[in-house]
DNA sequence: GTCGGTTTACTACATTTATAGTATTTAACG
DNA sequence: CGTTAAATACTATAAATGTAGTAAACCGAC
């Protein structure tokens, strides 16, 4: 369980790439053109070094490399929130959950939905 | 509204500084030894790094320098989880706090905690 | 006033990150 | 086959980060 946080410009690149699910640098670069205009060869070296640190996996097809993430988005965010947790929450999840659900608004039919949630977890 | 990410160090050190509310980089330097051993020169220039960064203050106070967080810690907190929202939760707060509720595990006592915030919330 | 510890100022240097260019390989097309 | 568009490999460079040393200023105790 690795789980080494990516550098800024990396992440980005990870969530294109979460987005399609795998694909090839143009795929990814073409995802990521929305919010950054990056050159080629920059998503590349990126991809490069995300395989290196065993983010992403790279497998030759045909004339060039398909990549694919390593870890599922869903675990990584696990782990940015349990360092969240950790860092800023006296490492205890219910104060992080009751921050959070303090300082943000939601809609009613969100609000139900949470109260069921909690409601589940609560006869057990 | 700043709110630049620091980098990890950086935050180290301001969590620290957060903990004793503000103090002389020797203060800071002992609130941070239980994790970290870094040399006093080295805790400076990262606090001098914060205060160009605007993170932090320094007041010249006799023969030293004391530091202050510009930003409450609640604040910075906010703003890491907004970040985590924007990147991973399709910017809906109530995704994240759906996701962390399922994802982590609370005792009775909490949960209830969170119910009743929630009810609170409801009814406005 | 001098000595010695504390603090600051300035500098240093290796590593990582952000970004991209050049050159070479490759494979498909006509 | 030879041309060419796409892909990869390799290199480059500036900025940010992590870590700390040296030198100079400062102040309190003899």
């Amino acid at each position: 369980m690795k789980t080494d946080a990516l550098s800024k410009s990396e992440l980005e690149v990870m969530v294109a790439l979460w987005r399609i699910g795998s694909g090839s640098v143009s795929d990814i670069r073409r995802e990521l053109a929305a919010e950054r205009d990056l050159a080629y060869t920059t998503v590349a070296t990126l991809l490069g070094r995300m395989a290196e640190k065993g983010a992403v996996t790279a497998k030759k097809v045909g004339r060039s490399f398909v990549f694919e993430p390593t870890e599922q988005q869903s675990d990584y965010r696990k782990s940015r929130l349990s360092d969240l947790v950790r860092q800023f929450f006296d490492d205890r999840p219910s104060s992080l959950a009751s921050h959070f659900i303090q300082t943000n608004s939601f809609t009613q039919d969100e609000l139900d939905d949470l109260r069921r949630l909690i409601e589940q977890k609560r006869r057990r």
